[in-house]
DNA sequence: TGTACATCAGTGAACGCGCGTTCACTGATGTAC
DNA sequence: TGTACATCAGTGAACGCGCGTTCACTGATGTAC
């Protein structure tokens, strides 16, 4: 049974990485059953030898695609000093060539509009992948006073990451990038300058 | 004619208003022809007498929906000193109260990543009415030194605010709204430290 | 004013297409003896 | 080692359902004379 269980997994595998692709680029609804598994090399019908549903592989896939997202956000990031790393990670995750490339990238902008509004069956998976980014993000953040706790500035940083990359992506026009990379640009400044400040005041209105 | 011509325009009105609603709350794909018709107190048919397709009638509830959420945002906010205006949106934005009833709210989170990822034919519409947004902010914001100009901070605030509430629906769990509470306090906080900084240094990385 | 006809907003059924899922079948791999 | 049978990953067609769009029809409103 050794090359038949091998080739079993290979598949596995295949299925598993075409889905990533296609979740990070077209999202819950456009990661079509069929071009996942086009995209494997293989037909729709061998699909429901490997996983029980559609939901079930996205979610895995989610699962996936968060974990090779906090590879490449903190990969190495031990060699810079503490106050330089939340903004490390800003740079790294908005960034024109992760707007350019989502298949590569984070499946968060492509998902969380949709889990809010259509497809609540991955919010469980969903939620538990932001809180382990947020919560690998809080380990490289300085200690701060006030309401900005390290926590909050880490569950923030996600917001304005994820929420920068889908705003510059969604208005990225063939014309040209103009507005879009005005969106990254102003979205890392925004992130430093939050990141720099100490002890900031309270509520207003 | 004038009767029939009333009614033709209060059906008109009907639809938008229910289409705007349907929008905010469950994306492009969710708001469904009949679905929009249905909420006017009719049936599909008659769609195609008053749109010629979901496509447009999409694209004027986007229009509608941004006038709307600016109208609200900055509704009697000249009556706040110049410095506390951006805390003022952010805590409009970012309520517990807007992310609860996404049917009265903005209609970014729901669409900004189905015009990334699958609904590609709103990117213009959606790009003028963030533009709008962010223009309008931008007056309501005191000048600065360094990167963050005043159009760098209201885009970054888009992409925050737009963020933080998409976020917070997203992780919102039928057990307990503990993490999507965390997320919006977190994203009023970073935003307001962003807001209170002055002249932050260069890049990093 | 009244009567015959025209207009057209809205109805409800049907069409066409896409997509998730199912299923009978195939053929290569593995097992029994 | 060879032969007959079992297993099961993968195929490709079909099913069922949802959704955007079309269309023949209805009935209320408006116009002509």
């Amino acid at each position: 049974m050794n090359a038949k269980l091998e080739q079993r997994e290979r598949t596995y595998a295949a299925i598993i990485s075409s889905a990533c692709k296609l979740l990070r680029e077209k999202g819950v609804a456009g990661a079509r059953v069929a071009d996942v598994m086009g995209g494997a090399g293989l037909t729709v019908g061998g699909f429901y030898a490997h996983f029980a549903s559609k939901e079930a592989l996205l979610d895995e896939a989610l699962r996936r695609t968060g974990a090779m997202m906090r590879e490449r956000l903190f990969t190495r990031i031990e060699e810079k000093p503490l106050e330089a790393r939340g903004e490390v990670v800003l740079k790294r995750y908005l960034s024109a060539l992760h707007r350019d490339e989502p298949c590569g990238g984070c499946s968060f902008p492509a998902v969380i509009g949709e889990v809010a509004t259509s497809a609540p069956e991955h919010r469980e998976v969903l939620a538990e992948q932001v809180t382990l980014m947020a919560t690998e993000l809080e380990a490289h953040l300085p200690k701060r006073e006030g309401p900005l706790t390290r926590r909050a500035t880490a569950l923030a940083m996600v917001a304005l990451m994820y929420g920068g990359i889908s705003l510059a992506r969604a208005v990225k026009a063939k014309a040209g990038t103009e507005l879009s990379d005005e969106v990254l640009r102003a979205c890392r400044a925004f992130g430093r300058a939050a990141l720099e400040t100490h002890a900031p005041g309270a509520d207003a209105e």
